[in-house]
DNA sequence: GGATAATCGAGACGGTACGTCGAGTCTTTCC
DNA sequence: GGAAAGACTCGACGTACCGTCTCGATTATCC
């Protein structure tokens, strides 16, 4: 009966933060803030997300987040797939905006584990699960060893992606080739 | 002639840093409640530490602090040497106040790179140093690739223990044993 | 055509600000407050009221208010009249809740002159009428001076009512005797 | 040893203080106005009055405030004292800063009446101090009935000054002539 | 007996002020 | 001159109400 909540304030709420974080790191993000900026009261804030984290959670679930957006192929050639995803992954933390993205992400996981582990899944999970399959496909071509351990690769790559990230420093490509050569090797078939 | 600065404040806020840390995350951290657990002026606090940061990095860097002990061994195995490391640094994350100084770590160096960065070489650097210098002398040994990029590996090591303390999730055995095998296959001589 | 307003829910809201005052004092009433108590909307009572003291008047105005039932006789004594009202008067003053509307009615008036001064003609004029013409009746039948001003009597006596209210002390039996025989005396006639 | 309290800053919420009451009444003081008007934290505020009531009362208590200069003489003629007096008060609401002021009181004793006891208290009772000991020394002199309750002569002059200062209704010299007038006949001795 | 139009409840909205907390600076006294 | 104590300004916190604004649901008329 009463009056529905307004989606615009909602996606004004987002975008401030988005914004706030590219401009001063999640750090110096403020409640007060965002209403200003959103033009939005925070009483508006305050009764529909608990937490300045969760506002980060959402902002990042909701809409086309920049750096999320590498594609995860699927061709026949591991190596190839990988290299392309673990490249432009590397390429988007060039950006300053993912940098600051990714930061806050890891901030709040550091500060609320709860939360942080929640939103880790929401991003890591596809990406584990692709990697997860693609190495298992190949090991079904052959390509691979028997006794592979897919999830393995998978937590490394997403490792140092994170840690990339953490530390603002992109990976050059040859940094790209070399790490990916070394963890293919680790896994490859005798022959 | 003039007074010295008190050694015992200093250590009084070090270790009320410590204990704040274990107690509530990085986050919960206040000057105010520094000076008051240390028995402390705030103006004290603020004449020797640019930021809450400084102390944590001086809290850090100071004295034995817990799961930064994990010796570095230099055996003839490469093998035995890094699955040591590994296994201990990865053991240290089934501590709560150990996950909590890392995380703080992590915050810290989200919120402010710069300093965050200098943190993180001062813990960092020493390990890859010393993987580094161990896959070297492996390599001279003939154990591994000549091309092998020692500073691929090193990184991967500790991405990894960034990323499990990130989300506090020791590794297991198992885990740790999978990781050192892939990881070292992958730069392992043709022989 | 259209749908009359809602009796109840005025009734509602009225009982609930008498209500409220009783519980809190008039500071501590709050719209929001008493559309939650008289289970009734805000809008609906900005809809049918200017403000807070708005409401507080017709509270006052309507119904039967606790206190203001006290008589105003008009036999041929004028001293048993005054008496008899004055006295009821202030014993009205005992009861909390005649206290809490009398003073709601002067913070009213202190805070909003406009409103507070018509609201204290609605109250104070019949009284002072009453008192004027039983003075005047009094005169015409020789009890009284011939030059005995009645309004200054009759303020004399609402003055400290309100007084009392205000400070919330009750006048004794004895001091209402006093006062009634001071200001009798103070018109009286040579013989 | 820590630094003692801004003498300055006191001064400057009073002078705030009673500023706000003369622009907007009573009602219209808030907290954040006072602390900008005054160029104090609002913190500074908190940590010395517990409320807005308790700077009302060190603002009227503190230093000459406007309206409570009046004199109470003392000569051998009871009429013309209270008459100077009375005369003067009422003049005094003449001036709309002494109306903001007396409503000011009023409506904190409406709304906190433990606090506004106190304050009225302090102002009034040296008034009926006064006129009690000015009407005892008639008494002695044979000028008043042995049996007049200065008490009540007293509340009388006290509550209507209440009452007009309320309605900010200054009496007129011919009304505070009347009023003497008829008090004093009251009390008046039979020659 | 429907249509219709203002009412009602509910509650979201942009605001203002609340009273609290901590940050970082300043001032005083003691050692 | 270092240090404890704590007052100072400043700014953000999260809450409470303000007065306005939609909503869908509910009546009393009037056709």
């Amino acid at each position: 009966m009463p009056r529905p909540r307004s989606e615009k304030a909602r996606q004004a709420v987002l975008a401030a933060m988005r914004r706030a974080l590219a401009a001063g790191g999640y750090g110096a993000v403020t409640i007060e803030g965002l209403a200003a900026e959103a033009e939005v009261s925070k009483q508006t804030i305050y009764r529909w997300w608990k937490s300045k984290a969760a506002i980060l959670g959402e902002a990042l679930l909701d809409g086309s987040l920049p750096g999320a957006d590498v594609s995860l192929p699927m061709t026949d050639d591991l190596r190839t797939d990988l290299r392309a995803w673990f490249s432009a992954a590397s390429a988007a933390l060039g950006k300053p905006e993912v940098v600051a993205l990714a930061r806050a992400l890891i901030a709040v996981t550091a500060t609320d584990p709860e939360l942080g582990d929640a939103l880790n899944r929401r991003f890591a999970d596809p990406i584990v699960e692709w990697i997860t399959q693609r190495v298992e496909r190949a090991r079904d071509a052959g390509d691979v060893r028997a006794d592979a351990d897919a999830a393995v690769i998978a937590d490394q790559f997403v490792a140092m992606v994170s840690y990339a990230a953490l530390l603002g420093r992109p990976l050059s490509e040859e940094r790209v080739d070399a790490t990916v050569d070394v963890l293919l090797r680790g896994i490859a078939s005798g022959r």
